[in-house]
DNA sequence: TCTTTGGATAAGAAAAACTGATCCTAGCCA
DNA sequence: TGGCTAGGATCAGTTTTTCTTATCCAAAGA
């Protein structure tokens, strides 16, 4: 097995065959003249050969040295192209997140993340069988429901806030149907998503009441269509606390019934990633950002749970 | 332009990293564990990122690290192998000589040469054409005459010994030709070499002689062969007083005219190569030998002319 | 001849790398 | 359960390397 010379003089003697002088070299690695000279001395004596020959005006790579400097140019090039390429891989964070839980939830938070942390350019799909984008794999990080079946067990998780469920509609449309009681959901036009078939079901389940059949349904894409199209009167969602919050805040949306407020059986919204990727620093940061940034929504659920069990007991 | 990480760092992480851990990598580069650990640690640092899981047993490799690894190993490789390469050919000493001084001269020394400068291992070609030998162009250094024409301007001679000429045979065949003077020549077979011809002249005319006519001739492809021959007792050769010195001295060879010495114009035995290659240390090694080994030779051509001088200025 | 250019060199200062000792953690084994 | 072991991390102190600063020096050009 071959040994390896001394590589910060072949480092600088990279340079200076490269500039053709031990200025040109002294400058790009910031040392003086004699430094270069001492480097690639000591490279000389290593090697047992020349690798420039002295002029009164400057050196000339001998054919030895010339022989050499492609081969060190290249593999030093190889070095620093693959460690630049992964510097820019690790400082590039790649979020996977569903649509509704990204433009509701994620993406009006997002700017407060890169003034936090403006050393990760950060990526984020919402699509996962986008073409055009990157392979949910590939991610670092995603956002998903705690309760995901077949969960492969060396993910780690993390519950940035419950999801907690109640019947909601425009105030106008409220008073139009004068909703009373769950019963007159069946004269109301139903706004599902993909997910909110199996919600619907839980809702009804856990306060007793038979399953809502409504006249009439229209199924979204996702939660945030359905959403938009209940703040435009068209019909009862099943809308989320958290993520039509500011809807609710602003009386874009009302809730006939605030007292029958539900968990989703799939858990609330959460991180999740493979065990390496989740204790890598960029992920460190992101989930302990998010986890911050949701915390104002897990107080808000969870005293809204807890005020409504202590009104349950109390009656 | 992207920048270099700390080279010693990276030796240290690719060590670890092919023997899975930090001890085998403190055994291979000769350090304690503590410094192949800072070297890691500082690379990552560097780098921003981790190389390794570390675990209780030993450390794993990040996805990041398997990624570096294998364009480090392959980049130190062909450094490696590159220096190795060019220290091989470096201590390879490639010497290209005509067949009769490399019989003659140069071969019954060469053992001296090896004992003196054992790291050298010398290819020797006589042979200018030869198929399965090296190019002249490759040779380091070759010998030649001091006097050739046309010679480049940036080669390097340094003459070894002069050479002087004068005719010779074997004893018996001066005794059966009684050759008195230089007219009895005529009467010979004359044996020649390649470079004989010009030289028969030089000494014809150098002592106001008519050309050599001979009854007979016979040519050799060089100037061993003709020496050969001569001392087999076949004719008259134009002997080079230091290459046939040996069989001058055994009284292998006799000259008839003792006094009517010449030197070629060609010049002397000299060695020569370009520029860069003469001031190599091998070249520079082999020649301060060949100098010095030829020194007697030198001498006792000097002596000779010397005393011919002296003697024809008293006469 | 004098000046400029570019490298070589030496002494001392600064930086780095290394060692040796000690600490720490997780698995292992009885 | 607790000691044991393997393998890293860390720290203080020392050794080595490397760098700088300040001269030299040789050759080319004005």
């Amino acid at each position: 097995m071959p040994k390896l010379p001394p590589l910060n003089a072949l480092r600088a003697f990279e340079a200076a065959a490269r500039h053709g002088g031990f200025i040109g070299a002294s400058a790009e690695l910031n040392v003086t003249r004699g430094a270069i000279s001492r480097h690639v001395k000591l490279l000389e004596d290593h090697l047992g050969f020349p690798l420039f020959v002295r002029q009164a005006q400057g050196v000339r790579l001998t054919d030895a040295g010339m022989q050499f400097l492609p081969v060190l140019t290249e593999a030093f090039g190889q070095i620093a192209r693959e460690a630049d390429r992964l510097s820019r891989n690790a400082s590039e964070l790649r979020v996977i997140c569903p649509p509704g839980t990204s433009i509701r939830w994620l993406l009006p938070k997002l700017d407060r993340f890169q003034k936090a942390y403006p050393d990760f350019r950060l990526r984020l799909t919402t699509d996962f069988y986008a073409d055009g984008g990157f392979d949910p794999i590939e991610a670092d990080i995603g956002f998903s429901v705690a309760n995901w079946p077949n969960r492969s067990p060396d993910i780690e998780v993390l519950t940035l806030f419950p999801t907690a469920l109640t019947p909601a509609c425009a105030p106008g449309y409220l008073r139009d149907m004068a909703l009373k009681s769950p019963e007159d959901l069946s004269r109301c036009t139903v706004l599902h998503d993909p997910r909110s078939k199996t919600d619907w079901r839980a809702w009804t389940d856990r306060f007793g009441l038979a399953p809502v059949d409504p006249g009439v349904s229209q199924t979204f894409p996702n939660i945030d269509m359905a959403t938009k199209a209940a703040v435009m009167g068209v019909g009862v969602v099943l809308a989320d606390l958290v993520l039509c919050r500011e809807e609710f805040e602003a009386g874009a949306l009302a809730a006939p019934f605030p007292d029958l407020v539900c968990q989703s059986p799939l858990g609330g919204v959460c991180l999740l990633a493979g065990h390496e990727k989740w204790h890598s620093p960029k992920v460190a940061a992101f989930r302990s950002w998010a986890y911050d940034v949701a915390e104002p929504d897990r107080v808000m659920v969870h005293d809204r749970i807890s005020a409504l069990n202590a009104e349950g007991s109390k009656a």
